[in-house]
DNA sequence: CGACGCATTGATTGGATTCAACTAAGGTGG
DNA sequence: CCACCTTAGTTGAATCCAATCAATGCGTCG
């Protein structure tokens, strides 16, 4: 089977086999990390390149008071930092969440894939944008729309992003998340997050069981959540065909 | 007189003449446009890169119900929009908040300069860095602070950007948002932000007139805001020397 | 000088937090 | 295999920060 990453950047350019090999050739050191562990602290300059082939990583930077606030879901296909390993320190730490199984890739050999191979350079660099383009949806969420709109805006991200690497089996995915955690991430307390599932639950727009998340009714919720359903910014036939 | 482009990216590091030269080359089409205008809207494809050379634009988007998120403030030496013309549109609007000196750079332009200069692409890596943490930051701001801590950061953050270009003297700077729009940026109403303004005044630890703003006791507000004045990730001493 | 934008003030409402207790579920060890 | 323990989820009541609604002051610009 394919990797996250190829199954990724196939979403917004078809990729020959040739490339499709390219990339998994700079993918090296493959390993299994625990949940609930640092990959990587507020301060560190990482050395390579930290690609998560499965599971659930969370970006995280943590209060003075001791509070936490998400920054940012890395999932199956996306990378743990920016290709700028020899420059500037990270701003925020990271962590798995679940088990997870990641790689590492070497910058100097992206780059030089990159400069090679025009189409995968443009393949990544919608990613680049993609991803900068959630952080600003991030700020809005947080900024202007009340805790049920929070966690329906979440939970169509979420949906998309693991849809796009072929992760979604009719509205149902893996979601391993606490309720503490989603707390964390969309700006809320846990006992309010709680509250507010219960009511989401209640108008049947999702139903959980055992860290699975069943979208029921997929426009009622982007449309509670005021979701852009072109974040992705790709032909969203690519995606029916999965 | 520099750029302000050359002015930000010299912080990081230290520029030679020609590669000044050649920074300042590769703008062109200067043209000067009034304040509350729209530079670009949500969807566009902008062929070009646009460089703030003067004035202060937002970056934001609407929301269904007419409120807007500022998700960004591009100053002077920041580009509107990334480098990635050929691929994907744009994910919010940006408009003009002061009157603003623009320029044009052309992508291809850029990225053969880059490739060139190494120097040079290392610094403009550090500037997208510094941008995505910025982003991050406001995630935090509007997910775990309180009204009085968001707007001293939103002021710690602009204070350490326009130093980065020389436009703060002594704590200094101008200071052209309106109450609404700082409300806009920091999740809040007009309202309460202006409540708020009034406590950060009262507390000495600024003070407004005439559209511009003194910072009377930095190391205070950094405190109250929990900024963290290495956001920028230079050294502090170059800010000094200036 | 009138008009408009912006800043300010007061009174009220409400969404979310806080604190505390309790239940359910899952994992571990005796 | 069940008792125990821990973690996650749920519920209730009181409180609070910020929103809302409404009105007024102020300055500036045509």
């Amino acid at each position: 089977m394919t990797s996250a990453l190829v199954r990724k950047l196939s979403a917004f350019a078809k990729l020959n086999e040739a490339q499709q090999a390219m990339l998994s050739a700079i993918c090296s050191d493959v390993r299994v990390l625990p949940a609930k562990t640092d990959l990587m602290r507020e301060g560190d300059r990482p050395e390579f390149l930290h690609l998560i082939m499965e599971g659930w990583a969370a970006r995280y930077k943590t209060l003075p008071d001791g509070s936490q606030q998400i920054v940012g879901f890395p999932l199956p296909g996306d990378f743990l930092n920016a290709p700028v390993t020899i420059v500037g320190h990270m701003d925020h730490s990271v962590r798995t969440v679940t088990r997870c199984t990641m790689t590492t890739v070497k910058d100097g050999r992206l780059q030089a894939l990159l400069s090679e191979d025009c189409r995968l350079e443009q393949a990544f660099r919608w990613s680049t944008l993609v991803e900068e383009a959630t952080l600003r949806s991030w700020i809005v969420n947080l900024g202007r729309r009340d805790a049920y709109e929070r966690i329906a805006h979440l939970f169509c991200e979420i949906h998309d992003r693991l849809g796009l690497v072929g992760l979604v089996q009719s509205g149902r995915f893996d979601f391993p998340l606490t309720q503490t955690e989603i707390a964390d991430a969309v700006g809320l307390t846990a006992v309010h997050t709680n509250r507010t599932l219960q009511r989401l639950r209640a108008d049947k727009l999702i139903e959980t069981s055992h860290k699975h998340l069943t979208v029921l009714d997929l426009e009622a919720l982007q449309k509670a959540a005021g979701f852009d359903p072109n974040f992705l910014q790709i032909d969203r036939r690519v995606l029916q065909g999965r």
